[in-house]
RNA sequence: CGGGCCGUAGCGCAGCCUGGUUAGCGCGCCAGACUGGGGGUCUGGAGGUCGAGAGUUCGAAUCUCUCCGGCCCGACCA
């Protein structure tokens, strides 16, 4: 392609209030640009990035026995009533009416319609299957921000296994796992697989994908020294146990005058240091009011709240309905006494005695609270989130916390989708069972800001080959001499012929212009044709990634760049 | 949904507080000239419902109200 008749805009300025740098450069370099929140219209570079992608993705799904679908994005609400998502998605769905009134869903994932089509399996001799699409999903974000890292639309991989059983779906996942973790390599993206919450998917296990970078939404614990990582809404780590003192043969009330924060309890003189004081919330769970119980020094995490009692929503109470439950305001709460609310309780308060905690009276505490003597603690959960420099769960060694980018996320989902759609086979037996489902998702347009954000320097994007929108571009340097531009012609002639994907920047342009655009853009490889340079025969080879050229024969070339491309491009990541 | 900010040429912005010629600037764009290895110089030019509507006023980009759109922080998020 010639960039002469091409439309390939760059841009001097960047857009204005973006923070992500992904999404700036993207823009300046002419690869997308905005329609209206979180939608985005993706110019040629991007539609050539995008499609490279897809292309490495199709492989690797391919390549674990995968089969492509195209399935619609327009879904009969009926569908997602049957799986209950109907009204358990709320408003992120987009709903839309047609003509004879009927209710219609866009699609913002497939396990309904992919369900629904399993229902003609009849035998588990059609099983496994692994099915896949890459189609557009509408999500209605609250806030869709960082350009194309957080839209309203866009493209999904995503794939679904039908199994037999728990250990055909355990190697579908595996498969998933692997192929993820090649088709992200061959991006160019060093992801960290982490253990991750379900959510509101279901199912009983789920790992993401995460790339890190500060335009991340995500945060992640990982263990530096033995490999373990978890999303913080999941994460555990251990903690040295605590030794309390005999305490008091029975909770001692004591006057807290204006005392309303943990910090507050901690530096009055006759309180307690945060780790000895109980952290009492008050949440509602699907409406109900129930006492989260904490150490004074940790933080609730609310998704393990979500996922330990299976609540489907959950907000903290208000301070009139605290009162109502309990009698006393923020401040002066406590579990001692409590019998008809249910409590939640972190592992982290098991055993502990001598402790503070309010006395459900204003401006009071109780000191010497014995928790296995004093409370009645309905269930025992993990509601504690990680902070960094705690010990590994598994090694002990300091955890990092890590803003990450979610790129993929592959769910075990079990009978729950199969179930409700009716997606059932016969087994060895003649018994009939429901197919077990697992769910596999990359979010590609999010995937290609990711690298962006991880492949970029001061002058612009850095891109892999394997998904640069050109591997090379030709420059010319004085397009109107005809022994330029006819030796850069050759050049780009005989790359082409060896199935190189170049471009010629025979623009009428300075040469400064012309090497700025390059790099903004991030060719891996550019061979610079001008006066200087032929005069000895010579043209330059310059790597995007290392800013190094070398001079070279201008017959020698075109040979050199393809080769070096050839190369690159049979880079076959392991896994 | 809460908080903050912003809509003026393709992009980035000034002007608004204190209403008053023909609404400006930089970049980009068009024509020409000089130029030609890291966003060059000069000359001439095109390009605007000042987000929309209503109001106040002799007069509104500017003041008031309503609405729409966008960005950032938070909440939320498969």
């Amino acid at each position: 392609m010639r960039w002469s008749e091409s439309f390939l805009p760059t841009l001097r300025d960047e857009p204005a209030d973006a923070e992500a740098v992904s999404h700036k450069l993207l823009v300046r370099a002419g690869f997308v640009r905005q329609l209206m929140s979180g939608a985005y219209s993706l110019l040629p570079l991007g539609q050539r990035v995008w499609l490279k992608v897809v292309a490495i993705v199709r492989h690797e799904m391919g390549a674990i026995g995968a089969q492509e679908f195209r399935l619609p994005a327009l879904h009969p609400a009926e569908l997602w009533q049957r799986s209950g998502r109907w009204t358990s998605v709320g408003e992120e769905m987009f709903r839309l009416v047609d003509r004879k009134g009927a209710d219609i869903a866009l699609g913002m994932t497939h396990e309904e319609v992919f369900a629904a089509i399993a229902t003609e399996l009849r035998s588990y001799k059609q099983l496994p299957q692994i099915w896949y699409q890459i189609q557009t999903k509408f999500r209605d974000e609250p806030r869709p921000k960082s350009g194309l890292l957080r839209v309203r639309e866009f493209t999904m991989k995503d794939s679904y296994s039908f199994d037999l059983d728990a250990s055909g779906l355990d190697r579908a996942f595996q498969r998933h796992f692997e192929a993820y973790r090649r088709i992200f390599l061959r991006c160019g993206l060093d992801t960290l697989a982490v253990e991750a919450s379900v959510g509101a998917m279901g199912g009983s296990a789920s790992i993401e994908f995460m790339v890190p970078s500060a335009a991340g939404e995500d945060r992640i614990a990982c263990c530096g020294s033995c490999g373990y990582a978890a999303n913080v809404e999941k994460a555990t780590s251990a903690l040295p146990a605590q030794s309390d003192g005999p305490g008091l043969a029975a909770p001692e009330p004591f006057a807290t005058p204006g005392v309303r924060t943990i910090e507050a309890l901690a530096r009055m003189s006759g309180g307690a240091p945060a780790e000895r004081q109980i952290k009492t919330l008050v949440y509602l769970l699907d409406g109900t009011p129930a006492l989260v119980l904490l150490r004074g020094d940790h933080a609730l995490s609310e998704q393990k709240l979500l996922d330990g009692t299976g609540a489907r929503e959950l907000r903290p109470a208000s301070e009139a309905e605290i009162r109502a439950a309990l009698g006393a305001g923020p401040g002066s709460l406590g579990a001692v006494g409590v019998q008809r609310l249910q409590i939640l309780a972190d592992p982290a308060l098991e055993s502990r005695r001598d402790m503070v905690t309010g006395a459900n009276r204003d401006d009071f505490h109780l000191r010497g609270v014995d928790v296995a003597r004093d409370l009645r603690v309905s269930r025992w959960l993990d509601l504690r989130e990680v902070k960094a420099g705690e010990p590994c769960p598994m090694c002990d060694a300091p955890l990092k916390i890590e803003i990450s980018i979610e790129v993929g996320h592959i769910f075990k989902l079990g009978t729950r989708y199969s179930e409700a759609l009716g997606a059932q086979v016969l087994d060895e037996a003649g018994a009939s069972r429901p197919i077990v489902m697992g769910s596999y998702g990359i979010g590609i347009e999010r995937a290609m800001a990711a690298v962006v954000e991880r492949c970029h320097d001061a002058d612009g994007i850095v891109w892999p080959l394997a998904i640069a929108p050109f591997e090379a571009v030709v420059t010319v340097v004085n397009p109107k001499q005809p022994a330029t531009s006819d030796a850069a012609g050759a050049i780009y002639d005989a790359l082409r012929a060896q199935g190189i994907d170049v471009l010629l920047d025979d623009r009428d342009e300075r040469p400064g212009v012309k090497f700025k655009d390059a790099d903004l853009i991030g060719f891996p490889y550019r061979i610079t044709v001008g006066p200087k340079g032929l005069e000895e025969g010579k043209v330059e080879i310059t790597r995007r990634k290392t800013k190094s050229s070398h001079s070279i024969d201008v017959r020698k070339a075109a040979d050199a760049v393809a080769e070096s491309i050839l190369e690159e491009r049979s880079f076959s990541p392991g896994v």
